[in-house]
DNA sequence: ATGATTTCCTGTAGGC
DNA sequence: TGCCTACAGGAAATCA
């Protein structure tokens, strides 16, 4: 599931294909998911020089030169993939993008359907999705914002860390991966923590993220990068992905249970309730 | 306001 | 091999 790292590696990797590149031909699909709609969104690009491509949370924003944006949502199973305007498409391919001097194609598959794409304003991008309730960037504030934006709360670690509205950037994986390594159980309400455990799951936060982009992301189940390639950083998990066997740290076996919604992967020896 | 539950979807894995 | 069911989950909507 495309995370914060994955976004920023699918970012990294697309920029230099697309960037400065004006959008020559739109194919889309019949199901693609697009706000305002997607023939709107198909009009609007054609045309369109893209001046920069950029991320927010989870959010991948590409710039147009005429203040438009253009937003993509990976969901769970979305890819963005750079791919000759030749090849055949495989399955699921919602939308295509063909540039001048190139014959590269910026093609967006979703299986599952819980990717978007959208075509507007910033400000209308921010009401039409939760672009506009999204909290502070992780790897932009530092440790004691990121703490700050946490300790308020009476919400449970993992529910806040999950909703993207204190921290942006964090799905399934990155907060188990980030609680284990900080110590604490994803019960733990948010209010409950010392100063040195804020500090902690702050400083955790950063690291894994920044270790995650050296890898290429996770790649489990879908996640691709835009060439094709499959991240690392799943060798790295300590928990997510690894219930039933040996916590790394302590001889506890590590366990999966359903908190918030979502299958939790944590060590009941190194995260104490409470 | 919070939290639990449901919805959207298809591919994959498991049982038989 | 094939059929069936359960499960995975990001974000938004719904309900208690």
């Amino acid at each position: 599931m495309p995370e914060l790292p994955e976004i920023e590696t699918v970012v990294r990797g697309i920029c230099p294909h697309v960037q400065g590149r004006t959008i020559i031909r739109v194919r889309r699909s019949k199901v693609c998911r697009a706000l305002p709609s997607a023939a709107r969104v198909a009009g609007g690009l054609k045309g369109a020089l893209i001046s920069n491509v950029r991320r927010r949370g989870k959010y991948l924003l590409a710039e147009l030169d005429n203040q438009k944006i253009l937003m993509v949502h990976l969901g769970m199973s979305g890819q963005l993939l750079m791919e000759e305007t030749g090849e055949p498409r495989r399955k699921h391919m919602h939308l295509a993008l063909g540039f001048s001097k190139t014959k590269m194609e910026l093609r967006f598959y979703d299986p599952r359907r819980f990717g978007k794409v959208a075509l507007g304003t910033l400000a209308e991008l921010e009401s039409w999705t939760g672009l506009g309730a999204l909290g502070i960037e992780p790897l932009s504030s530092s440790p004691r914002q990121i703490a700050a934006a946490i300790a308020g709360s009476s919400k449970r670690l993992k529910t806040l860390l999950l909703e993207q509205r204190a921290v942006a950037g964090l799905g399934n994986i990155y907060v188990d991966e980030t609680l284990f390594r900080a110590g604490l159980h994803p019960l733990r309400r948010c209010n409950s923590l010392t100063k040195d455990e804020l500090s902690s799951l702050a400083r955790e936060i950063k690291k894994v993220l920044r270790q995650a982009i050296k890898e290429g992301g996770s790649t489990i189940g879908d996640y691709l990068h835009p060439d094709g390639q499959i991240g690392s950083f799943q060798d790295s998990h300590l928990v997510y992905g690894r219930a039933g066997q040996t916590c790394p740290r302590c001889a506890a076996q590590l366990i999966k249970e359903s908190i918030a919604g979502r299958g939790t992967h944590f060590c009941p020896v190194c995260q104490p309730e409470l």
